[in-house]
DNA sequence: TTTGCATATGAATCGCGGA
DNA sequence: GTCCGCGATTCATATGCAA
């Protein structure tokens, strides 16, 4: 499937604004923004520990699996026990997958997470490979293609769907996803498991001076937009192992992140270091960190008191006036005997374990209901203001 | 999880039409639409060799729950914490999978093919057994859920799907596949590799005396039936080594299918047996493929800006050219410091409490301003074949 | 009878930061 | 590292009761 870019390259600088990793452990700087090309487990055993804060892994297929599969007389094995000679190419393919997915574990951040995409033919393998590894699994999740190759023969159904795998280098629980940011471009509903993405065609497909594609499974860039906006920051470092043709590296530089992509191929990796010449990173506005309810600064309810937008000795009540608690100087709640958070009293009048006080309790305010969250958002916007 | 439902039962006959099959070289007599009661392990054993056409199998999932899970409202989720799906190591949990899928494969005919159905928790690891044992992967096949449980801390993207594998027992080209009735089935398209499917809820759940489900995980019959329909043939023998409460056996019933259960569950079989009981077999001429159910076209802002229909950084203005928004990479929307989805953005712009966001804001396409609800309809009218 | 509101629930590996 | 307390978080269906 190679065409006739390029000829040997040994490491291609793609960015002017390429600049290196702070030192690690290792003394190892990163080169930002650039290809690597050679073997892929040597390039990652150059980069420096816990470096990367994202990898995504588009793995290629193994020929020798393929080919071995082939083989006609896996009908007359009865298998119980394992018969070396017979597996032993799924054996090589996994023992591949094993180094790789080791060398990257090394180069990852402790919370960094990693995405690897495949099909029915290596998924399986990879997945199972990865827990092994000590991977923690967040979410599989299925790129459904809207317009797949239809199955010619009529033997099978159309293969209409590729596999992702996300998961955390361990099972700590910190990495990073942006919920909101996700569930705001889908019609303010949480964003599901299976991804509807057209395949990659036209103008965005490379292709050579013959007008062939240049390479055989080039992913979309919607696909890789939708997993770095995701699951990484603007800054972060994506560490793509198997690049091809860079469209991970591509969508990371409009996307205002900063990439590493190894590849073999030097006429993929010189097809690549042009088109990511060529990209041009959208504004900052429209990539910025988007400000999520979790990462704003902590209010003490006692501030809202203290800056008069609430008094001590008002009462406080839910939506529908079924429950009611008396606000004290201190910043906590009175009711009946019971004095504590807002959070400890609206669960204590519900007789629930748990209550979110900032949305329970309402003051009155204008004869209307108006949930103390609204009072905390005044807060914190002039707070911000004074800042 | 069990309910109060039936007492020790050794073998239960399903249906008084039930017969064996011809001696198979083992000289054993299979016992047709029956459930066998007791370990899945020794009763495949005692089945003859090369006598089904097809296994069904919904094996425990090995899911890793650490702790209990509440809604926002502070209500317990019923998790699957059953003892039948506990695994002490991902190594039990091979060994388990590798035993009964060894013993499965003994019984079934040469051509014979194998469904498996699992989550991320477990389908890479029966998957990777599956092939390293011999059989040859036909399709993965996704059940997208129309109406999965949500994710509910926010943390992930909810879990909308699960996996099936359909493997024949070798890599010999013969199986079943009924490609035209499906393709009839489905407006004279291929069938493709996602299936959109509802939850088993409402009367087909099957409840106790208490009104709580019998089994946590009862599959819809629809999936059952498409996997019947597209890979069986009318007096097929069917086999499912994990019943439950034999969705498996009453779709076989109905479609003229034979079939054999295995369930080591007293409780869940007993349950089968009055359920199986119930059905009555749809007339030949009926047994077509139920139409595809289509999934509802929603189309995620996000999606067009993935399509390039709508550019990030882009202004959004309404109608009038009143008020405007930018358009950020994720699909959220910015109007000073706020980001939100175009709903939220488009009721804040206004001042209102609510506001379609499609049909409110437009683009400049040609000096002219184009809502984006048209935009909306252009990438439908594209992708509508998938939907 | 119909409509609308409140409630129930589904295979789920479901916090985070400061002390 | 652990402990502790704040406070963030849900979608599609089905059912039952009230109006």
């Amino acid at each position: 499937m190679h065409t006739g870019i390029a000829g040997a390259v040994s490491r291609i600088e793609v960015s002017r604004t390429g600049t290196t990793a702070p030192d690690s452990r290792m003394g190892l700087a990163a080169p930002l923004d650039r290809i690597i090309v050679g073997d892929c487990i040597a390039s990652l055993d150059s980069l420096a520990d816990a470096s990367v804060d994202l990898v995504f892994a588009d793995p290629p297929y193994n020929l020798q699996l393929e080919h071995a599969l082939t083989r006609p007389d896996q009908s007359l094995v009865d298998a119980v026990d394992d018969d070396w000679d017979k597996f032993a190419s799924f054996g090589e393919y996994d023992a591949f997958t094993r180094r790789w997915l080791t060398a990257c574990r090394r180069v990852m951040k402790p919370d960094a997470a990693l995405w690897v995409i495949g099909s029915y033919h290596n998924i399986f393998r990879v997945g199972a490979i990865l827990q092994d590894l000590g991977f923690w699994i967040l979410n599989d999740i299925v790129w459904r293609k809207a317009n797949p190759m239809p199955n010619f023969r009529g033997r099978r159904f159309t293969n209409a769907h590729e596999t992702l795998i996300w998961a955390t280098r361990s099972s700590s629980k910190r990495y990073t996803f942006h919920y909101e940011a996700l569930k705001g471009g889908n019609d303010d509903l949480q964003m599901r498991s299976d991804w509807f993405i057209p395949l990659c065609t036209g103008d965005e497909r490379l292709k050579g001076a013959d007008g062939r594609k240049v390479h055989p499974t080039q992913k979309p860039e919607a696909l890789l937009a939708r997993v770095l906006l995701a699951s990484s920051n603007p800054g972060d470092v994506v560490l793509d192992p198997f690049l091809g043709t860079g469209t991970t590296a591509a969508v990371a530089k409009k996307l205002g992140r900063r990439f590493i992509g190894l590849e073999q191929d030097p006429g993929y990796a010189a097809a690549a270091e042009r088109r990511i010449a060529g990209v041009s990173p959208v504004t900052s506005a429209a990539v910025a960190a988007a400000p999520a309810r979790r990462s704003e600064p902590r209010v003490p309810f006692l501030s809202l008191i203290e800056a008069g937008l609430i008094a001590p000795g008002e009462t406080l009540r839910d939506q529908r006036g079924r429950h009611q608690a008396l606000v004290r100087a201190d910043g906590t709640l009175l009711l009946g005997p019971a004095v504590g958070s807002i959070h400890k009293i609206g669960a204590l009048a519900q007789g629930l374990p748990a209550c979110n006080g900032w949305t329970f309790w309402h003051v009155e305010r204008a004869g209307a209901p108006v949930p103390i969250d609204d009072l905390r958002s005044a807060f914190r916007t002039a707070f911000k203001a004074a800042a």
